[in-house]
DNA sequence: ATTTGCCTACCTACTAGTAGGTATATATAT
DNA sequence: ATATATATACCTACTAGTAGGTAGGCAAAT
């Protein structure tokens, strides 16, 4: 791997492990032992090295989608929660989460990136389980959006409290998340 | 209103507008016209200050339980759920979440009064929807404190979600926590 | 006379970011 | 093949500014 996706790849972790405001340029020099110029060398502000973070999980998120594009929308969920789970197992929450919470400390051009991140995320959601609906396997009465805006915000509040109480918690929410759909 | 007080009200609303470790102390000194030493009197380090605020909330969080003893489940839920919408109207999200994000990157003191505050909310929680379930008024399967979960999580997530996406989606999903329960 | 609540004036450590230099590799021109 | 130019990826050494925090002084209230 080069510097660059070393970069990108310390910066992922620190975002979700202690969050962007809490971490600086020498926490990623110290690990990659080179100087902290080096770092500005490949992203000249931090603005730049987020919006980069930003947008390898937007493409993360587009290989996803491919790799469950032939599962049934039950599948599709229990994957999509697995991501969660096992960042969760590593100390980290996801980068939507992290970065939401910081969402009036960051320039403009960051803030619209973490809403297409959001967005894109949100819709796959909404349109999984418009198509579980249509093939009888979930079963709710509200709009497909607004079930997925309960299963989004039951995982972010999921991985924020687990962090408070116990790890524990965390996949519990996560069980009733799925009971919950198949009933 | 003595500094003390006015130092620990503008703490407050810094951490849950941008986050803990997104101000500073003289974002409170300018606010208040004072020298950054002047809160060092009253708070010997920011440490000291956020535990303030935790214990705020916790005295707050005891009196609006005493406040609601007399009322019936549903009106205690719907009471509970309009301290984080007026909150949100303002621009502040939950002490809890917006703590919870920079949990490891507190004080052990600070940890341990944040999980006091978390276990106290959780548990009133519980403890209502057990309530509301002997009454007849709420229905669901699984267990007091699981449905807690659930609920805090979906409020907690939708302050973090709904800052990213729209105003309006905090309260469709604080509607949608409502009707589920009562059904 | 002591406490309270602020002040001036400072400190150390760290932040993001810049200027300018260098070794090495690669591509191009002669 | 050799000289030259260019790009890459780092370096040292620095800047201005901010962070949290401290020492000691002073006026007013108790």
């Amino acid at each position: 791997m080069n510097t660059r996706d070393k970069i990108i790849l310390i910066g992922d972790t620190l975002i979700r492990k202690r969050g962007y405001n809490a971490f600086s340029f020498s926490d990623i020099s110290k690990e990659l032992n080179i100087k902290n110029a080096s770092i500005h060398y490949h992203f000249p502000t931090k603005t730049t090295l987020v919006i980069a973070v930003i947008q390898k999980h937007l493409m993360l998120l587009e290989k996803f989608k491919q790799n469950v594009t032939d599962e049934n929308a039950i599948q599709k969920i229990i994957k999509f929660l697995s991501v969660y789970t096992i960042a969760k197992s590593e100390g980290k929450i996801s980068v939507l989460g992290s970065l939401a919470n910081d969402y009036f400390t960051f320039e403009p051009e960051v803030q619209t990136e973490l809403k297409i991140l959001t967005d894109n995320t949100l819709n796959w959601l909404t349109h999984t389980l418009k198509e579980g609906k249509r093939d009888g396997i979930f079963q709710y009465k509200m709009t497909d959006r607004n079930k997925a805006l309960m299963i989004i915000t039951n995982i972010l509040g999921a991985e924020q409290l687990s962090r408070v109480t116990y790890q524990h918690d965390f996949h519990k929410i996560k069980e009733n998340v799925i009971d919950d759909l198949t009933k």
